[in-house]
DNA sequence: CGCAAAATGTGAGTTTCATCACATTTTTTA
DNA sequence: TAAAAAATGTGATGAAACTCACATTTTGCG
């Protein structure tokens, strides 16, 4: 990986840690389009096992219970890939993608993929960190879900997407909407926003408009340890 | 796929599906070694980044707590790997796994598992399935955990654990423990207890020892459509 | 075989949240 | 920019399930 030159996508997206021999490798294959925001790219009830990447934009996938409830997303920026799962085990897709913002999307076929990732090292690389990444991922949002209180698991998603903005300050930048939370921590939408007060309370945090800031990361930190 | 002979794992697992001429690759950078019941492969505190096979017995992986309780586990028979996802990534390991059974070991260095990993097609196409596999059954426990209630998950793991035994009746031949199970749904062992009681009055399930019956999978299966 | 340890069954009390309901504010978009 | 749609704040209520407690049964082991 030390070899790398950058290439034209962000880093930690899985295009950049391909390289830009893998990128082209990919891109050899695939055929590039354009999404409104909101328009499904795809969905679980597809049955081609494609491949896609965002070359520009932002697109988020989403799992449904069957009433309809969203109930797991992660949103994929720029040079994320998706599509893979069904791609690798030739099993049915398992989450709906959308276009979240105007965005560029490129697509090929599995068996093409794969060849590349067979074949290209940086690429394979690549797709098992990423692998590995999202089972990390999901094995601590479990932990997480299970083990700690409504109030304990917003604290941790607020931590997690903030960045450090002064000594023992926290600034998220465009905080999601409450039921965006309520789905990332496992929770309802009323309960994200009766905790929000309570912090806003106790003085931990401070919101104006898109922005949130958290006043002191030290004792948003000391709430997660209790038990 | 196609062209692999069987090999001496079972069917499934994953040195199984490395192939013959996969496993001869790995094996032959692996040391094996025996393990007594209870005893510590390895924990998360290791900094070293080896990759462990289970030659033979059982293995079992689990995370804790900060204060001691199991929140999630899953067995490692004979032909699973561990260990992979330091080796990948680099980072530090996530769970500890200790011996459930009299076991054999193999061990090998992070990097000769990377050489195998990126020159042999199959062990990487057996390693990728794997970890697709991993992150598709996480989503559903995640899913299941978040939407349904206790006495649904329940019901839904005795359906994952059970072979069909005749027409619209299930066996589970050795349940685990309450404990074991309430892990594994995300629950109590005391709510275990409780919902295995309510199911038998309904006559839905029947005990004998550590083996349990499904006696209608159609009536077990309606409880989970429910909501 | 017999004892100790583990696993199980069940009651009672309490806490946490999920749910419903609505007023109010903010953001979209036609 | 006005109307419509989303998002937010907060109260009241109830059900689900966590906790503690202890009696009983089963299992494992010396």
């Amino acid at each position: 990986m030390s070899d790398l030159e950058d290439n034209k996508y962000p880093e930690g997206s899985t295009l950049h840690a391909c390289g830009p021999s893998g990128v082209e490798a990919l891109a050899q294959f695939w055929t590039e389009s354009n999404f409104a925001p909101r328009s499904v790219i795809v969905s679980e009830s597809d049955t081609d096992d494609d491949v896609f990447f965002v070359v520009d934009g932002l697109a988020r996938a989403a799992t449904f219970t069957d009433n309809g409830r969203e109930v797991l997303y992660s949103d994929l920026p720029r040079g994320d890939a998706f599509g893979i799962f069904a791609a690798i085990d030739g099993q049915p897709r398992s989450t709906n993608v959308f276009a979240k913002e105007q965005s560029r999307i490129a697509r090929m076929s599995a068996s093409n993929f794969r060849e590349v990732l067979h074949t290209n090292r940086s690429v394979n690389q690549a797709f098992l960190t990423y692998l590995v990444d999202r089972i990390r991922h999901l094995s601590s949002r479990m932990t997480e879900a299970t083990t700690l209180s409504t109030e304990q698991r917003l604290c941790a998603q607020l931590l997690r997407m903030c960045v450090k903005s002064a000594p023992d300050q926290g600034l998220v930048e465009r905080l999601p909407t409450q039921q965006e939370l309520a789905t990332l921590i496992s929770s309802q939408r009323e309960s994200v926003g009766r905790e929000m007060s309570k912090l806003k309370d106790q003085g931990l945090i401070n919101r104006d408009g898109k922005a949130l800031t958290i006043l002191s990361l030290r004792s948003m930190e000391t709430k997660l340890s209790d038990f």
